[in-house]
DNA sequence: AAACCCATGCAATAGAAGTGCATTTTTATG
DNA sequence: CATAAAAATGCACTTCTATTGCATGGGTTT
């Protein structure tokens, strides 16, 4: 079991508590977050330092950004092997109607995709959008 | 060959010179076009007008809304045959990271996508990014 | 200890999106 | 045809997300 101090230094990037505590804050949360989320979880901290942070752990591949059509861009921790860096990695997330709360669906792949001739398909978005476990009861 | 005047009325949907020339605007362009778009091809027309005239026609299913992952809204005529007001409907489009262009794919539909048990789907956003065929020669 | 790098904090701005209200235009009705 | 009602347009303002410039401060390196 990696500690997150290994992760980030794995990854290039400078542990601060700020970073560890951003860290832990997405790795518990189960769905993803908004900075929005991450702003009222930490309210003593700027927003700028916040944002920052977040843009870091983007860059350095530890966080994917996750735009589910609300208009409003979401985060959330990569898996081990996840592999959003590479041009072919394939994002599935599920955006509740209801609760407004979107999940990554890591299990579940994207089939390939045909584009017409002259396109060249670099990277693939879908978000299924519906009534997610807990509000379809 | 419907006018575009028989296209508005079949909707309910008001006929204004305005509204013409948006629909136009949109019938012309073979991608999918912003608000700040249309804002730059009317700069006598206020905003709000603009606004409220996509908006008007998205209402009214003869625009869809298009989100590429840019973080900015576009729009695009639907198709003649486009169901895109019923929840099953499944959008595909390209995004070119080169020229910033999204394009409908009509022609190209979305596979059937499994969700988890519980969950329920009700639209799908499907986005596919890279580069287009004038970008990629 | 000094110099430096980089994270953090503060302030300000840009840009998209949306709303309330007044005014004008269009449609409906007597 | 006149007039009332309804809808469209225009203006001003607000909110919210995202982003940047600059100053400060803490930690690292030499």
């Amino acid at each position: 079991m990696e500690t997150i101090e290994q992760v980030l230094e794995s990854k290039n990037i400078r542990v601060t508590a700020m970073r560890l505590l951003i860290y832990k804050f997405l790795a518990e949360k189960q769905v993803a977050a908004t900075l929005s989320d991450i702003e009222k979880a930490f309210e003593k901290a700027d927003r700028t330092t916040l944002y920052r942070t977040v843009k870091t752990f983007v860059e350095k591949a530890i966080v994917h950004q996750i735009d589910d059509g609300t208009g409003i861009t979401k985060y959330a921790l990569c898996e081990q092997d996840c592999s959003c860096e590479i041009e072919t990695d394939l994002h599935l997330h599920f955006h509740c109607n209801n609760c407004n709360e979107t999940i990554c669906l890591t299990d579940h792949k994207i089939p390939k995709i045909k584009v017409p001739d002259g396109f060249i398909s670099e990277q693939i978005n879908l978000v299924v959008k519906g009534l997610c476990d807990k509000c379809s009861a």
